[in-house]
Parts: C-alpha cells; sequence; structure tokens
RNA sequence: GGGCGGUUAGCUCAGUUGGUUAGAGCGCGUCGUUGACAUCGACGAGGUCACAAGUUCGAGUCUUGUAUCGCCCA
C-alpha cells in the first residue's frame, strides 16, 4: 500500500508547495528561454492598507490561472503584482489613527503626517499581498511595485508634464463634486447617487413690485445663493413676470426674473430658483444668462458669510432656520414628501456638495477619442463583448477629469505658483526646474510655492501597465513585456481604471496597453445580495480558505459562473469542490497503490488496448480539445466544469472500476492499464493545475516520485514541478472500440437499475444472460461486465442467440438485452406491466422518430444529423421487437 | 429617460456556431463499511427552460413584445 495518506490534506500542503515554486524562480519569466513569447498579466493593484475580499479572490483566481496555463504553454509569463496607494481610504485611515492618539493631521501637520501615512503602509501594506500569495498567486514578486515607489512617482511626473506641455491640462473653477467631511474634491465617478425619502418645500418669490412667484426647492437653503429665478419661456402662466425683478426670501437682495428652456414647465410649481454656485443645471443656467455666482457654502458645508444672518451654521440647520423664519414671514407655501436623489461620496458615503472651486482638470476628450477607436477597431478586445456598448456610451459623452485632490496622502501636483499669485504657475517635474523656468519668465528673485494638492490616485493607476514595467525609461521589462496581454478585473472600475489606463497608454506610449480586456462580475452572497459589512452577510476569504482550502475556494469561484455575470457565492459548492481535490488525491493513491502489481518485465513491445483504454483516451483527447477550445475564448468556468465532468464521471467512476479488473489480468495488460490510469492522470493534473495548483502539484509529485522509484517504463511526469510542466496536446489517434464500452455503460446501469428496482441486495451477485447483435462485443468485457454490474460470474451467458429464461427481467439496449433470471425476485405481473409500460413508451417514442424522418427534416437538416436520428430508430425498433417478443412469451 | 443583464429542478448555478424527452452541486428518498476515496459509491424522485408571438424541418439557445428583479449611465 502506498504512503499517501487517505485524505488530502490542505493545510499541510500549500504553504510549503507556494515557497517551494516561489524559492526556484518559477513565478519569473526567466524560467523559459530568453527566447520565449510572453504573455504578461498587470495586476489590479489592491489598496494597501486594504484586506482580502472575495473580489480579490475572484482577480487572483482568473489571472492565476491564465498566467499558470499560458507558463504551461512555455510562454515567458510574467504577473506583475503591486498595490495603490489608495490616497482617500489611506489617508482616512491614517487620520482615524492620529484622533484616537488623541491628535490630528493638522495638528501634526503634512510631513510628520506623511511619514506617519508611510509607517502604517509599512505597517500595513504586507498584508494583502501575503493574502494574495496565500490564494497561490504566481507573480514575480522582485518585480512587485507600488504606485508611490520611486519609479512610478517619476512616471507620474513625466505624465503630468507631458499632459501639461500638450495644452491638456488646465486650472478651471468650477462646480466640483465637494466632500465636505473629508475636505477634498472627488471626480464625477466617485459619486453615487441614491434615493432616499426628503421633502419638495413649496414657497412665494416674492417679486418687486408686490406679488410673487410659486417656486420649489429640494434644498431651500441655496435660497441664499440664488441669483435668478427661471420660467420657460413658453409658459403662458409666468410670461408676465420675465424681467421683473425677484427678491430673495430673507436676504431682500435684488434678482431679475429670467426665460430659459431648461425650466420644466410640469415639474414643480414652473418656476425654478436658479444657485449657479450650488447647483451644476443651475450653472449652466448662469452661464447663459451671465448671471452672478454667489457662493452660500464654507467646505465645511456651513453657510459662509454671504448667507447674512445664516452665516456659521451647518447646510441643514440653516435649511430648517430659514424655512421656520419664512413660515413666520408668510412667503410658506407647503412642505410636501418628496424622493431625493442624493449625491454620495463613494468612499464614506457622505452626502457630496456642488461647490464653486479652483481645480485642475484633463481634457480627456483627444485621449477618449483614440481608446474609442481602438476597440471600434478591434485592436482592443473586451471579454464579454457586451461591454463594449457601455464602453462607447461612456467615452463618448466623456466630461473633463478632474485630477487634484485636497489630500496629503498622494502625488503631489508639480505645479508652482509665482510670487504668490495663483493665476502664475509653472510645471516642472523639479523645484529646480521650476524655479529655472520661472526665472527666465519672472526675472531672479521669484518666489515659488507649489500646489498643495495631489493627483487623484487613479491618475497613477492609469499608467499602471507600462508604468510598472519601467516606463518612461525604455527598460528591457519594458521592450520585453509592453504592451501586455490580457486585462482582468471586474466591470465595476471599468471606468475608473480600465478606460483610463487605454486612454493614458495610447497617449504616452503610442500603443494599446493590452489587447483584451476580461470583465468578471461581482461576488454576491448565496441570495444574490450584495455582500455589506452593514447587512452582515460578508464571507472572509481568509475563512473560507481555512475551512476548505485555497483550491477549492478558487475553483467555485471560476466554476460557479460565466464571464461578466454577478456571482451568487454558495459555500455548498466549496465544500463539494473541497471533496474534488480530495477525490483527486485518491485518484492517485489508487494508482499508486496498483504499482506494485506491474514489473517493467510486463512492458509489450506495442500495447493492445481494451475498449474501456479506448473509451477514456477517447474521453480525454476530447477534453483536452474541448477545454483549450474553451479557455482560447475565455471560457474559463466551462473548462473548468468539462475537466471536473471527464475526471470525476468518467475516469474515476467508469476507467478506475474496470481498471480494477483489468490490473487483476496481470501481464501486458495489467502494464498497459496502469500506464493509462497514470497518462490520463498527468494529463488532467495539468488541464487542471491553473484551477486547483496546490493539489495538483502535490499529487503529481506523489505520482512523479513513484512511477520514478518504481521504473516501469511507464513515462509522463517530465519536468521537475507540474507548475513548468507542458500544457496537454490531444494525441490525436483513432479509438474505434470507445463506442463498445460506451455501450457497456448503459448495459451496466440498466442492471444496476434493475437490481435497485427489484430489491436486490448490493452484495448478492446475480445471473445474467446477454443476448442481442452486439452481444460478442460484451464478451471482451465480460470480467468488468461481472464486477461493474455485480453479476456471478458463474451464471453468465453471452451468446447472440440466447433465449430468455421464463422467469426473468428484461433489459433491451437494442442491439444488446440483458435477461435477469433473479431467482425468486421477480414477480411476473409486475414485470410484464413494467414491460408494457416500456413498450408503450418506446412505440411513442418510434412514431415521434416516423413523423421526424418522415417530414420535411429529413431533407432539410444536415445529412449527419438526419443518419443519427435513423441510428435512434433503428436502435428504438429492435428494442421494440425485443421487448414485444418476450411480452407474447409471457 | 437611455443602455445592459437575469428569470432553467426545493436552493445555488451551467448550458457560445439552433439538432429534437434539458445538466451539475447541495438538499430529498432507497440501498451500501465491495482494500482509492463515507471529503465516498449505486439507484431514484424532481423542470410547460418567466409569459406571448414570430423565424425555422427543428428554439432553453435567434427576432419582437410583455412581466418581473437587478445593474450602469443621464
Amino acid at each position: 500500500m502506498s504512503e499517501m495518506p487517505k485524505a488530502y490534506d490542505f493545510s499541510q500542503t500549500e504553504e510549503r508547495l507556494y515557497k517551494w515554486w516561489e524559492e526556484n524562480g518559477w513565478f519569473k519569466p526567466e524560467c523559459r528561454p530568453d527566447d520565449a513569447e510572453a504573455f504578461t498579466i498587470s495586476i489590479p493593484p489592491p489598496n494597501v492598507t486594504g484586506a482580502l475580499h472575495m473580489g480579490h479572490a475572484m482577480f487572483v483566481s482568473l489571472e492565476d490561472l491564465m498566467i499558470r496555463r499560458a507558463r504551461m504553454q512555455g510562454y515567458a509569463a510574467l504577473w506583475v503584482p503591486g498595490t495603490d496607494h489608495a490616497g482617500i481610504a489611506t489617508q482616512l485611515q491614517v487620520e482615524k489613527m492620529l484622533i484616537e492618539n488623541g491628535t490630528s493631521r493638522e495638528e501634526v501637520g503634512r510631513e510628520e503626517f506623511l511619514s506617519a501615512t508611510w509607517e502604517w503602509k509599512d505597517k500595513y501594506g504586507g498584508r494583502i499581498v501575503n493574502q494574495m500569495r496565500g490564494m497561490g498567486a504566481s507573480c514575480d514578486w522582485e518585480r512587485e511595485r507600488f504606485t508611490m515607489d520611486e519609479g512610478l512617482s517619476a512616471a507620474v511626473l513625466e505624465a503630468f508634464v507631458r499632459l501639461y506641455r500638450m495644452g491638456l491640462i488646465y486650472r478651471g473653477e468650477r462646480l466640483v463634486n465637494w466632500a465636505p467631511g473629508l475636505q477634498t474634491a472627488v471626480s464625477d465617478l466617485e459619486v453615487e447617487y441614491s434615493e432616499e425619502p426628503g421633502f419638495m418645500y413649496n414657497f412665494k418669490y416674492p417679486l418687486k413690485g408686490g406679488g410673487f412667484l410659486p417656486v420649489a426647492s429640494t434644498r431651500p437653503e441655496t435660497i441664499l445663493g440664488d441669483t435668478a429665478v427661471a420660467v420657460n419661456p413658453n409658459d403662458e402662466r409666468y410670461a408676465e413676470f420675465i424681467g421683473k425683478t425677484a427678491i430673495v426670501p430673507m436676504l431682500n437682495r435684488e434678482i431679475p426674473v429670467i426665460a430659459d428652456d431648461y425650466v420644466e414647465m410640469g415639474f414643480g410649481t414652473g418656476a425654478l430658483k436658479v444657485t449657479p454656485a450650488h447647483d451644476p443645471n443651475d450653472f449652466e443656467i448662469a452661464k447663459r444668462h451671465d448671471l452672478a455666482f454667489i457662493n452660500v457654502m464654507n467646505k465645511d458645508a456651513t453657510i459662509n458669510e454671504n448667507g447674512g444672518a445664516y452665516a456659521g451654521l451647518d447646510r441643514y440647520e440653516a435649511r430648517k432656520k430659514l424655512w421656520a423664519d419664512m413660515e413666520e414671514a408668510g412667503l410658506t407655501i407647503k412642505k410636501e414628501d418628496y424622493t431625493l436623489n442624493v449625491p454620495r461620496s463613494q468612499r464614506g458615503g457622505e452626502v457630496i456638495e456642488p461647490l464653486l472651486s479652483w481645480q485642475w482638470y484633463v481634457d480627456v476628450e483627444p485621449m477618449a477619442k483614440m481608446a474609442l477607436e481602438s476597440v471600434r477597431s478591434g485592436r482592443v478586445k473586451i471579454v464579454p463583448e457586451r461591454f463594449n456598448k457601455v464602453w462607447e456610451n461612456w467615452l463618448t459623452n466623456i466630461r473633463p477629469w478632474c485630477i487634484s485632490r485636497q489630500l496629503w496622502w498622494g502625488h503631489q501636483i508639480p505645479i508652482w505658483y509665482v510670487n504668490g499669485d495663483e493665476s502664475e504657475f509653472v510645471c516642472a517635474k523639479t523645484e529646480e526646474e521650476a524655479y529655472a523656468i520661472a526665472q527666465e519668465k519672472y526675472g531672479a528673485d521669484v518666489k515659488l510655492e507649489r500646489d498643495p494638492d495631489v493627483l487623484d490616485t487613479w491618475f497613477s493607476s492609469g499608467l499602471w501597465p507600462f508604468s510598472t514595467l519601467g516606463w518612461p525609461e525604455n527598460t528591457p521589462d519594458l521592450q520585453r513585456f509592453y504592451p501586455t496581454d490580457v486585462l482582468e478585473t471586474g466591470y465595476d472600475i471599468l471606468f475608473f481604471w480600465v478606460a483610463r489606463m487605454v486612454m493614458s497608454g495610447l497617449l504616452y506610449t503610442n500603443d494599446i496597453p493590452f489587447h483584451t480586456i476580461y470583465l468578471h462580475g461581482l461576488v454576491r452572497d448565496e441570495h444574490g445580495r450584495k455582500m455589506s459589512k452593514t447587512l452582515g452577510n460578508v464571507t472572509d476569504p481568509l475563512e473560507v480558505i481555512a475551512d476548505f482550502g485555497t483550491d477549492a475556494l478558487r475553483f467555485t469561484l471560476l466554476t460557479s459562473g460565466s464571464p461578466g455575470n454577478d456571482l451568487n457565492l454558495a459555500l455548498s459548492r466549496v465544500e463539494n469542490n473541497r471533496n474534488f481535490g480530495n477525490k483527486i488525491w485518491n485518484m492517485a493513491r489508487f494508482i499508486v497503490g496498483n504499482i506494485e502489481k506491474v514489473s517493467v518485465g510486463d512492458k509489450p513491445s506495442s500495447p493492445t488496448y481494451t475498449a474501456a483504454d479506448e473509451w477514456i483516451l477517447d474521453r480525454l483527447q476530447t477534453t483536452i480539445q474541448d477545454v483549450d477550445r474553451l479557455m482560447d475564448g475565455y471560457q474559463f468556468g466551462e473548462a473548468g466544469r468539462q475537466i471536473n465532468d471527464f475526471l470525476w464521471g468518467d475516469f474515476a467512476d467508469w476507467y478506475l472500476e474496470t481498471a480494477k479488473v483489468q490490473m487483476q489480468a496481470g501481464g501486458a495488460q495489467a502494464w498497459t492499464t496502469l500506464s493509462i490510469l497514470s497518462t490520463v492522470l498527468d494529463q488532467a493534473l495539468r488541464m487542471l493545475h491553473p484551477f486547483i495548483p496546490y493539489v495538483t502539484e502535490e499529487t503529481w509529485q506523489q505520482l512523479k516520485a513513484a512511477f520514478g522509484a518504481a521504473d516501469l517504463g511507464i513515462g509522463g511526469y517530465e519536468g521537475e514541478a507540474l507548475i513548468i510542466a507542458d500544457w496537454p496536446k490531444p494525441a490525436g489517434a483513432e479509438y474505434p472500440l470507445a463506442a463498445d464500452f460506451e455501450q457497456m455503460r448503459e448495459l451496466v446501469r440498466a442492471i444496476r437499475a434493475a437490481r435497485a428496482d427489484a430489491n436486490v441486495p448490493a452484495g448478492k451477485r446475480i445471473a445474467a444472460i446477454i443476448a442481442g447483435d452486439d452481444a460478442s462485443k460484451i464478451l471482451a468485457m465480460q470480467d468488468a461486465l461481472v464486477f461493474l454490474a455485480r453479476l456471478d460470474a458463474d451464471q453468465l451467458t453471452i451468446d447472440a442467440g440466447a433465449d430468455a429464461p421464463d422467469n426473468c427481467v428484461t433489459l433491451s439496449l437494442g442491439s444488446i438485452a440483458a435477461y435477469l433470471p433473479m431467482a425468486g425476485m421477480v414477480d411476473l405481473a409486475k414485470e410484464k406491466e413494467r414491460l408494457t409500460k416500456e413498450l408503450a413508451d418506446i412505440e411513442n417514442q418510434i412514431k415521434r422518430k416516423n413523423g421526424l424522418l418522415n417530414g420535411p427534416f429529413a431533407e432539410k437538416a444536415p445529412e449527419a444529423v438526419v443518419a443519427k436520428e435513423r441510428e435512434a430508430l433503428a436502435t428504438l425498433e429492435a428494442s421494440r421487437d425485443e421487448i414485444g417478443e418476450r411480452l407474447k412469451g409471457m
């Protein structure tokens, strides 16, 4: 018996193997020859201080799958790992820590805050990376990068300066999405809208000289910043008021009543208060009518001095107080329930305020055009294809990108203001360079002050595929591995990250950053709900791994869904996939246990294959072909399921069982059987390795060691490790006997069902007579038949012309029939009833087939399809005749 | 308002050139300690593939519409 333990123990395996792989340099592209073609993936860099969640587990599984397969296919596979500095998220965490320590960001100052953040990064930055290692990620860790490391910072500077020189970066005073708590602007993408209950406030806008206009608003505090009241030019109700003057409630400021098409007559009262400094639509109206912009809000969302008596109040307090005051003044009409569309920050969820402020913008339109073209032309392919539409839509309607953030943690904007004047500035990579430029223009005694803001984190991650390979230096890595091949990530960051990488890749490197974008869906809980801390339905991948092993989680994530679709994670599947690993282990255990039954002298000069041998080799070949086709088409889930079906449903359930009989024959047949067992499992492990690297490697090593020691002349297991073994190729052979074994499987299944139906005890061996035209084919497999169907070998007759005994169960499978006497266990009346029912069923089917074959189908359908139907009909007819005969004799 | 996706067995999901009585896992029922594996095996029950119309010899699969749930964009 083998020394392999009875059960596969992932906890004793994973760490050891990972270390071994890494130490041997197999994660590095250099493990392949220098002239090997490259296959490269850049990792979607997780937040440096984050922790592994299911989304990470998903991308690690998919990307490691692609990288491992490419490596086995002989590519110089490079998976570049790294992390993202995650400006807002990280800064928030460090601020929280400072506050817990009784201090604050403002108190310690910028310099000290940054050093605290670096310390924080050093302390927690390794966590997510180690967790990805635990997932089995075969990244080249020597090439690990960080968005704020020296090289990538240089890339950011280079990119910014180039953009600036191209005239695509500008400073502007616009309405931005302001996060009052975070005290920074965020981009349009970082704002999410949620429907929440609120109120619609209807009130009277007094007119100079008497009367009023009824106006509705959901944010009455913005009245303080109104600079006009607008009505639709076609609205007869209000036509007479156009051009008149209105008076801002409580402030008594005079503002014009204007006409603008934007105003919807049917919405609210049909009259719109215009607050250009606090509403994007009003901002546009104001530009059209040359209205004043009055900002009434401070950066912490309190009302400023323009708000008169309300100055100093928080926006919501101001809203309450203003409304109360208006009520007292008799200016209110009504306050009714209304569903608001509230803008909230993607980080932290606070309510965003549109606020007028100076920010830096990138004019992304030229880049967007290139990115659009790259997908339209097919240079960049998106999988699944339907995301092309999303891509198209977003990039054609793209707006300027606000890239400045009022944070400290990040790449500081390389802009220096001249002599304290913010309208004069220079752009340079370093302070020295900035001074050089400034002195030339403004004289020797110029004073510069650097813009304190940092860049949006996505600005640096947009450069990721090439900055991680050394850009802007033309490094050997950049030359060899760029453009990369596949970019794999969740569809939720298609705009944030993927589009920006394509845009910046095209702009800076004059090339696409990757030829394929593969998008996976979100991992949800078992019932399709988004995982969230508040719901308490978060499944921690680390816990799943602890319970069932990395392979089980990986295989579940890879095979439970389909590309681009969300996946509901069911733990029952993870458990089943843990069992799959154990099953594989035990297949090997069986094979290894059989090695001693064979000696090298048994090796035939040319092997003779049984039908079972040919059948499993045929199935292997088909599986390899299908898996290749599917994986080439990014159908990874289906590929994994096919291998699973093959290994469990075909190899273990049928071939292994048959092999037990074939091994008993000894000699050449045993040798051949063992060699097929070994070959098939070897090949299947190779296909499976990218999916479940640990159990496959460990099993493969066991087999390699056992066969190496036995020296039976059975090949396979070349090379040192499965991770660098060759990807399987179909044998390209024909297996004419495979169909015979297929027939035999049907026979076995029919006998087993008949036994169960008649309540024959599992251990009882029964007699059988196999008849019919194809009975002779069974003759060669009779030992297997006896074993699989639990027949009594001494009471087995195989004879094409054998007659049925009186008291028996009849099984009719077309060209083969089986009679099971089962003495004393057959209820003749019941059997007659069963056969009558079956006959009716078969006749019904024959009728349908005849109808089909005599109809237009026979002429219009492809020949092969028709032939298949004719064959099926022939089988049915044979069964009908057989059963009819039997019934006649009863 | 525009776009996209889902709706298949009690539950979670597969099913990509349309091929003729639809698959898996879990769960359920019956049986089983046969020297690979009880993290297992055998057998079984369970589905008008949301609905309607259309194209076709043939539709879970293609077209159109409807319902419903969800996502993205405005």
